[in-house]
RNA sequence: CGGGGCGUAGCGCAGUCUGGUAGCGCAUCUGGUUUGGGACCAGAGGGUCGUAGGUUCGAAUCCUAUCGCCCCGACCA
Protein backbone atom coordinates (compact mmCIF):
# COMPACT_ATOMS: atom_id res chain seq x y z
CA UNK A 1 0.00 0.00 0.00
CA UNK A 2 1.20 3.34 -0.96
CA UNK A 3 0.74 5.57 1.79
CA UNK A 4 -0.47 8.54 -0.63
CA UNK A 5 -3.16 6.60 -1.34
CA UNK A 6 -4.49 5.06 1.98
CA UNK A 7 -6.43 6.71 4.17
CA UNK A 8 -4.40 7.25 7.78
CA UNK A 9 -5.44 10.20 9.84
CA UNK A 10 -3.06 10.51 12.13
CA UNK A 11 -3.22 13.11 14.88
CA UNK A 12 -0.03 15.01 16.19
CA UNK A 13 -1.89 16.25 19.08
CA UNK A 14 -3.40 13.67 21.56
CA UNK A 15 -7.10 13.47 21.81
CA UNK A 16 -9.00 15.41 25.23
CA UNK A 17 -10.70 11.94 25.56
CA UNK A 18 -8.49 9.51 25.78
CA UNK A 19 -6.72 9.10 29.12
CA UNK A 20 -4.75 5.84 28.60
CA UNK A 21 -2.09 4.46 26.05
CA UNK A 22 -4.07 2.19 23.79
CA UNK A 23 -7.22 4.55 23.40
CA UNK A 24 -4.58 7.35 22.87
CA UNK A 25 -2.67 5.59 20.36
CA UNK A 26 -5.33 4.34 18.71
CA UNK A 27 -6.61 7.47 18.05
CA UNK A 28 -3.42 9.37 16.92
CA UNK A 29 -2.72 6.24 14.39
CA UNK A 30 -6.08 6.82 12.87
CA UNK A 31 -7.20 3.42 13.92
CA UNK A 32 -10.33 4.03 14.98
CA UNK A 33 -12.70 7.18 15.34
CA UNK A 34 -15.74 6.93 18.03
CA UNK A 35 -19.16 7.78 17.02
CA UNK A 36 -20.89 7.34 20.10
CA UNK A 37 -20.13 6.55 23.68
CA UNK A 38 -18.32 3.34 23.31
CA UNK A 39 -18.83 2.75 20.16
CA UNK A 40 -16.25 3.36 17.31
CA UNK A 41 -16.08 3.45 13.20
CA UNK A 42 -12.63 0.97 12.39
CA UNK A 43 -10.91 3.21 10.04
CA UNK A 44 -8.74 1.18 7.37
CA UNK A 45 -5.44 0.99 9.84
CA UNK A 46 -7.23 -0.95 13.15
CA UNK A 47 -9.66 -2.79 10.57
CA UNK A 48 -6.30 -4.47 9.48
CA UNK A 49 -5.36 -5.20 12.56
CA UNK A 50 -8.93 -6.50 13.82
CA UNK A 51 -9.04 -8.91 10.88
CA UNK A 52 -5.55 -10.14 11.60
CA UNK A 53 -7.02 -10.73 15.44
CA UNK A 54 -10.05 -12.44 13.63
CA UNK A 55 -7.74 -14.38 11.62
CA UNK A 56 -6.08 -15.94 14.00
CA UNK A 57 -8.83 -16.90 16.14
CA UNK A 58 -10.41 -18.51 13.20
CA UNK A 59 -7.44 -20.66 12.33
CA UNK A 60 -6.64 -21.66 16.18
CA UNK A 61 -10.16 -22.41 16.20
CA UNK A 62 -10.54 -24.72 13.39
CA UNK A 63 -7.29 -26.24 14.12
CA UNK A 64 -8.97 -27.41 17.53
CA UNK A 65 -11.44 -29.00 15.26
CA UNK A 66 -13.90 -26.16 15.91
CA UNK A 67 -16.63 -25.37 13.62
CA UNK A 68 -17.45 -21.61 12.81
CA UNK A 69 -20.63 -20.20 11.52
CA UNK A 70 -22.51 -16.90 12.52
CA UNK A 71 -25.79 -15.74 14.07
CA UNK A 72 -27.97 -12.75 13.99
CA UNK A 73 -27.17 -9.82 16.02
CA UNK A 74 -30.42 -8.78 17.01
CA UNK A 75 -32.63 -11.78 18.57
CA UNK A 76 -35.98 -12.46 19.62
CA UNK A 77 -36.46 -11.17 23.46
CA UNK A 78 -38.82 -14.88 23.68
CA UNK A 79 -35.84 -17.35 23.28
CA UNK A 80 -34.32 -15.39 26.37
CA UNK A 81 -37.44 -15.15 28.31
CA UNK A 82 -37.53 -19.57 28.16
CA UNK A 83 -33.94 -19.39 29.67
CA UNK A 84 -35.04 -16.44 32.14
CA UNK A 85 -32.16 -14.43 31.60
CA UNK A 86 -34.22 -11.33 29.73
CA UNK A 87 -35.15 -10.45 33.30
CA UNK A 88 -32.14 -11.19 35.08
CA UNK A 89 -29.51 -9.55 32.63
CA UNK A 90 -31.06 -6.03 33.77
CA UNK A 91 -30.04 -2.85 32.32
CA UNK A 92 -26.83 -4.09 30.27
CA UNK A 93 -29.06 -5.59 27.84
CA UNK A 94 -30.07 -3.21 24.66
CA UNK A 95 -33.71 -3.97 24.25
CA UNK A 96 -35.53 -3.15 21.15
CA UNK A 97 -39.28 -3.40 19.79
CA UNK A 98 -39.83 -3.67 16.19
CA UNK A 99 -42.63 -1.75 13.80
CA UNK A 100 -45.07 -4.75 15.14
CA UNK A 101 -43.72 -4.19 18.79
CA UNK A 102 -42.26 -7.46 19.10
CA UNK A 103 -39.86 -7.28 21.91
CA UNK A 104 -35.96 -7.85 20.28
CA UNK A 105 -32.55 -7.20 22.06
CA UNK A 106 -29.44 -6.64 20.30
CA UNK A 107 -27.16 -9.81 21.86
CA UNK A 108 -24.66 -9.55 24.84
CA UNK A 109 -23.98 -13.15 24.11
CA UNK A 110 -25.61 -16.00 22.24
CA UNK A 111 -26.20 -19.06 25.11
CA UNK A 112 -29.91 -18.89 23.88
CA UNK A 113 -30.13 -18.61 20.20
CA UNK A 114 -27.47 -21.50 20.29
CA UNK A 115 -29.26 -24.06 22.11
CA UNK A 116 -32.34 -23.12 19.80
CA UNK A 117 -30.07 -24.11 17.08
CA UNK A 118 -28.87 -26.96 18.61
CA UNK A 119 -32.04 -28.39 19.96
CA UNK A 120 -33.90 -27.64 16.33
CA UNK A 121 -31.53 -30.29 14.41
CA UNK A 122 -29.29 -32.39 17.13
CA UNK A 123 -31.46 -35.40 18.82
CA UNK A 124 -28.91 -38.10 19.29
CA UNK A 125 -25.61 -38.58 21.07
CA UNK A 126 -24.20 -39.85 17.33
CA UNK A 127 -23.48 -36.38 16.76
CA UNK A 128 -21.61 -35.17 19.63
CA UNK A 129 -19.36 -34.01 20.43
CA UNK A 130 -19.80 -30.84 18.91
CA UNK A 131 -18.56 -26.92 19.42
CA UNK A 132 -19.69 -24.23 17.30
CA UNK A 133 -18.55 -21.10 17.13
CA UNK A 134 -19.00 -17.53 15.46
CA UNK A 135 -17.05 -14.46 15.09
CA UNK A 136 -19.73 -11.63 15.97
CA UNK A 137 -20.70 -7.94 17.43
CA UNK A 138 -22.43 -7.69 20.44
CA UNK A 139 -23.22 -5.30 22.51
CA UNK A 140 -23.21 -4.30 26.10
CA UNK A 141 -24.97 -1.38 27.60
CA UNK A 142 -22.15 -0.48 29.77
CA UNK A 143 -23.17 2.43 32.53
CA UNK A 144 -20.02 3.78 31.78
CA UNK A 145 -17.88 3.31 28.71
CA UNK A 146 -14.23 4.20 29.01
CA UNK A 147 -10.52 2.97 27.81
CA UNK A 148 -11.83 3.15 24.06
CA UNK A 149 -12.52 -0.37 22.51
CA UNK A 150 -11.17 -1.78 25.91
CA UNK A 151 -14.51 -1.34 27.15
CA UNK A 152 -16.87 -0.24 24.67
CA UNK A 153 -20.83 -1.14 24.40
CA UNK A 154 -20.48 -3.01 20.75
CA UNK A 155 -17.34 -4.87 20.60
CA UNK A 156 -16.64 -7.87 18.38
CA UNK A 157 -16.19 -11.49 20.18
CA UNK A 158 -15.36 -14.51 19.71
CA UNK A 159 -18.41 -17.08 21.14
CA UNK A 160 -18.02 -21.03 21.40
CA UNK A 161 -20.25 -23.64 22.73
CA UNK A 162 -19.45 -26.86 23.33
CA UNK A 163 -22.20 -29.82 23.44
CA UNK A 164 -21.18 -32.93 24.72
CA UNK A 165 -22.72 -36.05 26.01
CA UNK A 166 -20.87 -36.73 29.15
CA UNK A 167 -19.72 -34.12 32.37
CA UNK A 168 -16.34 -35.94 31.54
CA UNK A 169 -16.58 -34.82 27.54
CA UNK A 170 -17.95 -31.63 28.91
CA UNK A 171 -14.72 -31.14 30.46
CA UNK A 172 -12.03 -32.33 28.01
CA UNK A 173 -13.89 -29.69 25.62
CA UNK A 174 -13.57 -27.10 28.72
CA UNK A 175 -9.29 -28.42 28.40
CA UNK A 176 -9.22 -28.29 24.95
CA UNK A 177 -10.47 -24.57 24.71
CA UNK A 178 -7.79 -23.49 27.49
CA UNK A 179 -5.35 -24.92 25.32
CA UNK A 180 -6.82 -23.27 22.20
CA UNK A 181 -6.83 -19.74 23.85
CA UNK A 182 -3.00 -20.41 25.14
CA UNK A 183 -1.74 -21.60 21.33
CA UNK A 184 -3.97 -17.96 20.46
CA UNK A 185 -2.63 -15.27 22.35
CA UNK A 186 0.71 -16.87 22.35
CA UNK A 187 0.65 -16.20 18.72
CA UNK A 188 -0.41 -12.72 19.05
CA UNK A 189 2.47 -12.19 21.32
CA UNK A 190 0.93 -11.97 24.22
CA UNK A 191 1.08 -13.61 27.65
CA UNK A 192 -2.22 -14.38 28.88
CA UNK A 193 -2.37 -16.16 32.21
CA UNK A 194 -5.23 -18.31 32.94
CA UNK A 195 -6.48 -17.17 36.47
CA UNK A 196 -9.66 -18.91 38.27
CA UNK A 197 -12.80 -16.41 37.57
CA UNK A 198 -16.06 -16.38 38.77
CA UNK A 199 -18.53 -17.13 36.20
CA UNK A 200 -21.24 -14.23 37.12
CA UNK A 201 -24.42 -14.23 34.89
CA UNK A 202 -23.33 -16.88 32.62
CA UNK A 203 -23.50 -19.51 35.20
CA UNK A 204 -21.68 -22.48 36.21
CA UNK A 205 -18.55 -23.97 38.18
CA UNK A 206 -15.49 -23.95 36.09
CA UNK A 207 -14.05 -21.00 34.29
CA UNK A 208 -11.52 -19.57 34.31
CA UNK A 209 -10.65 -15.83 32.29
CA UNK A 210 -7.20 -15.07 30.53
CA UNK A 211 -5.94 -12.06 31.86
CA UNK A 212 -2.86 -10.09 30.53
CA UNK A 213 -0.59 -8.33 33.02
CA UNK A 214 -1.00 -4.32 32.18
CA UNK A 215 -0.73 -1.43 34.33
CA UNK A 216 -3.91 -0.20 33.15
CA UNK A 217 -5.91 -3.52 33.56
CA UNK A 218 -9.35 -3.36 35.22
CA UNK A 219 -8.75 -6.37 37.64
CA UNK A 220 -6.23 -6.49 40.33
CA UNK A 221 -4.68 -9.95 40.39
CA UNK A 222 -3.11 -12.52 42.59
CA UNK A 223 -0.38 -14.91 41.02
CA UNK A 224 2.46 -17.04 41.56
CA UNK A 225 5.26 -15.19 39.54
CA UNK A 226 6.05 -19.11 38.04
CA UNK A 227 3.14 -19.11 36.16
CA UNK A 228 4.30 -16.37 33.51
CA UNK A 229 7.61 -18.65 32.97
CA UNK A 230 5.25 -21.43 31.18
CA UNK A 231 5.15 -21.07 27.24
CA UNK A 232 3.16 -23.13 25.02
CA UNK A 233 5.87 -22.51 22.53
CA UNK A 234 5.93 -25.16 19.59
CA UNK A 235 5.10 -28.24 21.03
CA UNK A 236 2.40 -30.43 18.87
CA UNK A 237 -0.80 -30.58 20.34
CA UNK A 238 -3.21 -33.54 19.58
CA UNK A 239 -6.79 -31.78 20.51
CA UNK A 240 -8.65 -35.32 21.14
CA UNK A 241 -6.00 -36.39 22.91
CA UNK A 242 -7.91 -35.95 26.43
CA UNK A 243 -4.80 -36.80 28.77
CA UNK A 244 -2.60 -34.13 27.00
CA UNK A 245 -4.79 -31.70 27.10
CA UNK A 246 -5.87 -32.14 30.70
CA UNK A 247 -2.04 -32.17 31.45
CA UNK A 248 -1.61 -28.99 29.68
CA UNK A 249 -4.36 -27.43 31.57
CA UNK A 250 -3.14 -28.69 34.65
CA UNK A 251 0.41 -27.31 33.56
CA UNK A 252 -1.08 -23.93 33.06
CA UNK A 253 -3.68 -24.02 36.06
CA UNK A 254 -1.97 -25.21 39.23
CA UNK A 255 0.15 -22.21 40.35
CA UNK A 256 -1.92 -19.77 41.95
CA UNK A 257 -3.59 -17.08 39.48
CA UNK A 258 -6.90 -15.59 40.91
CA UNK A 259 -8.86 -11.67 40.20
CA UNK A 260 -9.97 -10.31 43.07
CA UNK A 261 -13.10 -12.04 42.74
CA UNK A 262 -11.72 -15.33 43.54
CA UNK A 263 -8.95 -14.70 45.34
CA UNK A 264 -8.21 -16.79 48.43
CA UNK A 265 -5.49 -14.97 50.93
CA UNK A 266 -4.68 -18.08 53.38
CA UNK A 267 -4.10 -20.07 49.76
CA UNK A 268 -2.01 -17.16 48.28
CA UNK A 269 -0.11 -16.93 51.84
CA UNK A 270 0.94 -20.59 50.60
CA UNK A 271 3.06 -19.15 47.74
CA UNK A 272 6.56 -18.81 48.39
CA UNK A 273 7.24 -15.07 49.10
CA UNK A 274 9.40 -13.79 46.80
CA UNK A 275 6.58 -15.40 44.04
CA UNK A 276 3.95 -13.52 45.51
CA UNK A 277 3.05 -10.45 43.03
CA UNK A 278 -0.30 -8.65 43.18
CA UNK A 279 -0.58 -6.41 40.01
CA UNK A 280 -3.18 -5.78 37.17
CA UNK A 281 -4.61 -7.68 34.29
CA UNK A 282 -7.13 -7.08 31.19
CA UNK A 283 -9.10 -9.97 31.10
CA UNK A 284 -9.30 -11.16 27.30
CA UNK A 285 -11.14 -14.25 27.49
CA UNK A 286 -13.01 -16.46 29.69
CA UNK A 287 -14.16 -20.14 29.30
CA UNK A 288 -17.35 -21.96 31.15
CA UNK A 289 -18.44 -24.85 31.62
CA UNK A 290 -22.04 -25.16 33.06
CA UNK A 291 -23.24 -28.44 32.26
CA UNK A 292 -27.11 -28.54 31.44
CA UNK A 293 -27.91 -24.96 32.92
CA UNK A 294 -29.21 -24.12 29.39
CA UNK A 295 -30.16 -27.36 28.25
CA UNK A 296 -32.60 -28.00 30.63
CA UNK A 297 -34.92 -25.03 30.80
CA UNK A 298 -34.67 -24.89 26.88
CA UNK A 299 -35.11 -28.27 26.43
CA UNK A 300 -31.66 -28.91 24.78
CA UNK A 301 -31.63 -32.89 24.95
CA UNK A 302 -29.96 -35.79 23.29
CA UNK A 303 -30.82 -39.92 22.88
CA UNK A 304 -27.82 -41.77 24.36
CA UNK A 305 -27.11 -45.22 23.47
CA UNK A 306 -29.72 -46.40 25.55
CA UNK A 307 -32.32 -44.47 24.30
CA UNK A 308 -33.30 -41.80 26.80
CA UNK A 309 -33.43 -38.43 26.36
CA UNK A 310 -31.14 -36.51 28.70
CA UNK A 311 -29.53 -32.84 28.61
CA UNK A 312 -26.71 -31.87 26.36
CA UNK A 313 -24.02 -30.89 28.33
CA UNK A 314 -22.90 -27.56 27.56
CA UNK A 315 -19.92 -24.78 28.02
CA UNK A 316 -19.24 -21.46 26.67
CA UNK A 317 -16.28 -19.92 25.79
CA UNK A 318 -15.42 -15.89 24.54
CA UNK A 319 -12.51 -14.20 22.96
CA UNK A 320 -12.64 -10.52 23.19
CA UNK A 321 -11.00 -9.59 19.33
CA UNK A 322 -11.97 -5.93 19.52
CA UNK A 323 -10.46 -5.57 22.74
CA UNK A 324 -7.59 -7.03 22.19
CA UNK A 325 -6.27 -4.36 19.83
CA UNK A 326 -6.43 -2.53 23.52
CA UNK A 327 -4.88 -5.21 25.58
CA UNK A 328 -2.23 -5.39 22.75
CA UNK A 329 -1.12 -2.05 22.39
CA UNK A 330 -1.25 -1.55 26.69
CA UNK A 331 1.48 -4.89 26.56
CA UNK A 332 3.19 -3.21 23.71
CA UNK A 333 4.21 0.26 23.15
CA UNK A 334 6.23 3.35 24.16
CA UNK A 335 6.28 6.70 23.97
CA UNK A 336 6.86 7.21 20.11
CA UNK A 337 3.83 5.05 19.43
CA UNK A 338 2.78 1.40 18.90
CA UNK A 339 5.09 -1.94 18.69
CA UNK A 340 2.88 -4.66 16.86
CA UNK A 341 3.81 -7.68 16.95
CA UNK A 342 4.28 -9.49 14.06
CA UNK A 343 1.77 -11.85 14.10
CA UNK A 344 -1.12 -8.95 14.19
CA UNK A 345 0.75 -6.05 12.58
CA UNK A 346 -1.21 -4.06 10.03
CA UNK A 347 1.66 -4.18 7.50
CA UNK A 348 4.93 -6.38 8.19
CA UNK A 349 7.35 -3.82 7.36
CA UNK A 350 7.17 0.52 5.94
CA UNK A 351 9.61 1.51 3.48
CA UNK A 352 10.14 5.22 3.89
CA UNK A 353 11.86 7.13 1.09
CA UNK A 354 13.66 9.76 2.27
CA UNK A 355 13.98 11.63 -1.19
CA UNK A 356 10.71 11.25 -2.72
CA UNK A 357 11.40 11.84 -6.93
CA UNK A 358 15.12 10.96 -6.87
CA UNK A 359 15.28 8.66 -9.79
CA UNK A 360 17.08 6.43 -7.12
CA UNK A 361 15.30 6.07 -4.68
CA UNK A 362 12.22 5.54 -5.92
CA UNK A 363 13.56 2.79 -7.94
CA UNK A 364 15.23 1.31 -5.09
CA UNK A 365 11.50 1.64 -3.27
CA UNK A 366 9.88 0.38 -5.71
CA UNK A 367 11.90 -2.60 -6.05
CA UNK A 368 11.72 -3.50 -2.90
CA UNK A 369 7.57 -3.21 -2.76
CA UNK A 370 8.01 -5.24 -5.53
CA UNK A 371 9.82 -8.11 -3.49
CA UNK A 372 7.98 -7.67 -0.72
CA UNK A 373 4.72 -8.05 -2.63
CA UNK A 374 5.75 -11.26 -4.32
CA UNK A 375 6.25 -12.95 -1.10
CA UNK A 376 3.01 -12.33 -0.15
CA UNK A 377 4.25 -9.42 2.15
CA UNK A 378 2.58 -6.00 1.88
CA UNK A 379 4.41 -2.99 2.71
CA UNK A 380 3.25 0.19 3.87
CA UNK A 381 5.16 2.56 1.65
CA UNK A 382 5.44 5.99 2.71
CA UNK A 383 5.76 8.02 -0.61
CA UNK A 384 4.50 11.34 0.43
CA UNK A 385 6.47 14.06 -0.61
CA UNK A 386 7.32 14.42 3.39
CA UNK A 387 10.50 15.18 4.92
CA UNK A 388 12.24 12.57 6.68
CA UNK A 389 11.91 13.44 10.34
CA UNK A 390 7.73 13.21 9.51
CA UNK A 391 8.13 10.08 7.79
CA UNK A 392 9.62 8.40 10.83
CA UNK A 393 7.24 10.06 13.28
CA UNK A 394 4.26 8.23 11.54
CA UNK A 395 6.31 4.73 11.20
CA UNK A 396 7.08 5.22 14.88
CA UNK A 397 3.53 5.88 15.73
CA UNK A 398 1.75 3.43 13.41
CA UNK A 399 3.97 0.91 15.24
CA UNK A 400 5.07 -1.29 12.26
CA UNK A 401 7.95 -3.90 13.72
CA UNK A 402 10.22 -3.20 10.47
CA UNK A 403 11.55 0.05 8.74
CA UNK A 404 13.18 0.54 5.79
CA UNK A 405 14.94 3.46 5.02
CA UNK A 406 16.32 4.30 1.51
CA UNK A 407 17.65 7.45 0.96
CA UNK A 408 20.82 8.74 -1.83
CA UNK A 409 23.49 8.47 1.04
CA UNK A 410 22.72 4.54 1.52
CA UNK A 411 22.11 4.35 -2.33
CA UNK A 412 25.35 5.44 -2.87
CA UNK A 413 27.14 2.92 -0.96
CA UNK A 414 24.67 -0.02 -2.13
CA UNK A 415 22.79 -0.24 1.07
CA UNK A 416 19.51 0.64 2.79
CA UNK A 417 18.74 1.04 6.38
CA UNK A 418 16.48 -1.87 8.62
CA UNK A 419 15.63 -0.52 11.64
CA UNK A 420 13.09 -2.53 14.47
CA UNK A 421 11.05 -0.89 15.78
CA UNK A 422 11.19 -2.63 18.98
CA UNK A 423 14.48 -2.59 20.33
CA UNK A 424 15.66 0.43 17.59
CA UNK A 425 18.40 -0.83 16.52
CA UNK A 426 19.53 0.07 12.78
CA UNK A 427 21.49 -2.26 10.67
CA UNK A 428 22.50 -1.25 6.84
CA UNK A 429 22.83 -3.81 4.41
CA UNK A 430 21.81 -4.45 0.52
CA UNK A 431 18.19 -4.18 -0.49
CA UNK A 432 18.13 -8.00 -0.81
CA UNK A 433 19.68 -9.00 2.16
CA UNK A 434 16.71 -6.38 3.85
CA UNK A 435 13.95 -8.57 1.99
CA UNK A 436 15.46 -11.76 3.09
CA UNK A 437 15.76 -10.78 6.47
CA UNK A 438 12.72 -9.61 6.98
CA UNK A 439 11.04 -12.11 5.10
CA UNK A 440 12.37 -14.78 7.58
CA UNK A 441 11.03 -13.52 10.49
CA UNK A 442 7.59 -14.12 9.24
CA UNK A 443 8.05 -17.13 7.67
CA UNK A 444 7.87 -19.34 10.76
CA UNK A 445 4.41 -17.24 11.90
C1' C B 1 -26.60 5.10 39.05
C1' G B 2 -24.05 8.88 42.77
C1' G B 3 -20.26 12.95 42.47
C1' G B 4 -17.52 16.40 39.23
C1' G B 5 -16.54 18.67 34.50
C1' C B 6 -16.87 19.95 29.29
C1' G B 7 -19.57 21.08 24.39
C1' U B 8 -16.47 27.40 20.05
C1' A B 9 -13.02 24.99 12.47
C1' G B 10 -10.62 18.05 11.40
C1' C B 11 -7.47 18.08 16.41
C1' G B 12 -5.85 20.97 20.87
C1' C B 13 -7.55 25.41 23.07
C1' A B 14 -8.65 31.05 24.23
C1' G B 15 -12.86 34.24 24.37
C1' U B 16 -18.13 33.50 28.63
C1' C B 17 -17.13 36.43 34.85
C1' U B 18 -17.96 42.29 32.69
C1' G B 19 -23.36 41.13 26.05
C1' G B 20 -21.36 44.82 20.70
C1' U B 21 -21.63 40.14 15.51
C1' A B 22 -15.43 35.01 16.66
C1' G B 23 -9.72 34.13 17.53
C1' C B 24 -4.78 31.25 18.33
C1' G B 25 -1.65 26.79 17.44
C1' C B 26 -1.57 22.25 14.65
C1' A B 27 -3.78 20.10 10.31
C1' U B 28 -5.71 21.34 5.06
C1' C B 29 -5.03 24.18 0.11
C1' U B 30 -1.71 27.64 -3.23
C1' G B 31 3.20 29.68 -4.35
C1' G B 32 8.32 29.84 -3.05
C1' U B 33 12.76 28.39 -0.25
C1' U B 34 14.12 23.87 2.19
C1' U B 35 14.95 18.43 2.74
C1' G B 36 18.66 11.71 6.93
C1' G B 37 14.16 12.56 13.12
C1' G B 38 7.55 16.32 13.19
C1' A B 39 11.36 23.13 8.54
C1' C B 40 10.59 28.38 7.01
C1' C B 41 8.21 32.63 4.41
C1' A B 42 3.86 34.58 2.03
C1' G B 43 -1.18 33.85 1.11
C1' A B 44 -6.07 31.12 1.22
C1' G B 45 -10.27 28.17 2.66
C1' G B 46 -12.99 26.24 6.72
C1' G B 47 -17.26 27.58 12.46
C1' U B 48 -25.98 28.54 12.20
C1' C B 49 -20.18 28.93 19.06
C1' G B 50 -24.32 21.16 20.79
C1' U B 51 -29.85 22.07 20.20
C1' A B 52 -34.46 24.68 21.34
C1' G B 53 -36.86 28.53 23.68
C1' G B 54 -36.42 33.21 26.45
C1' U B 55 -34.32 38.26 28.04
C1' U B 56 -32.19 42.36 25.07
C1' C B 57 -31.62 47.40 20.11
C1' G B 58 -27.93 43.42 20.06
C1' A B 59 -26.33 36.76 22.87
C1' A B 60 -20.63 32.17 22.14
C1' U B 61 -21.34 35.38 26.56
C1' C B 62 -27.27 36.24 30.71
C1' C B 63 -31.86 32.81 31.96
C1' U B 64 -34.64 28.06 31.19
C1' A B 65 -35.03 23.39 29.13
C1' U B 66 -32.91 19.57 26.50
C1' C B 67 -29.19 16.49 24.02
C1' G B 68 -24.24 14.79 23.78
C1' C B 69 -19.40 13.66 25.69
C1' C B 70 -15.51 13.00 29.44
C1' C B 71 -13.41 12.05 34.46
C1' C B 72 -13.77 9.65 39.74
C1' G B 73 -16.66 5.93 42.13
C1' A B 74 -20.17 1.72 42.16
C1' C B 75 -20.78 -1.95 38.08
C1' C B 76 -18.98 -4.83 34.00
C1' A B 77 -15.98 -9.07 29.07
Amino acid sequence: MRLSRYFLPVLKETPSDATIASHRLMLRAGMIRQQSAGIYSWLPLGYRVLKNIERIVHEEQQRAGHIPMLMPTLQSADLWRESGRYDDYGEEMLRITDRQGRDMLYGPTNEEMITDVFRSHVGSYKDLPMTLYQIQWKFRDEVRPRFGVMRGREFLMKDGYTFDLTVEDGLHSYNRHLVSYLRTYERMGLQAIPMRADSGPIGGDDTHEFLVLAETGESEVFYDSAVTDIKLGQRDIAYDDVDQCRAVMEEFTSRYARTDETHDADLFAQVPEDRRRVARGIEVGQIFFFGTKYSESMGALVVNDKGERVPVQMGSHGIGVSRLLGALIEANHDEKGIIWPEGVTPFPVGIVNLKQGDAEADAACDALYKSFSALGLEPLYDDRKERAGGKFATMDLIGLPWRITVGPRGLKNGVVEVTSRRSGESEEMTPELAVETIAKRYATL
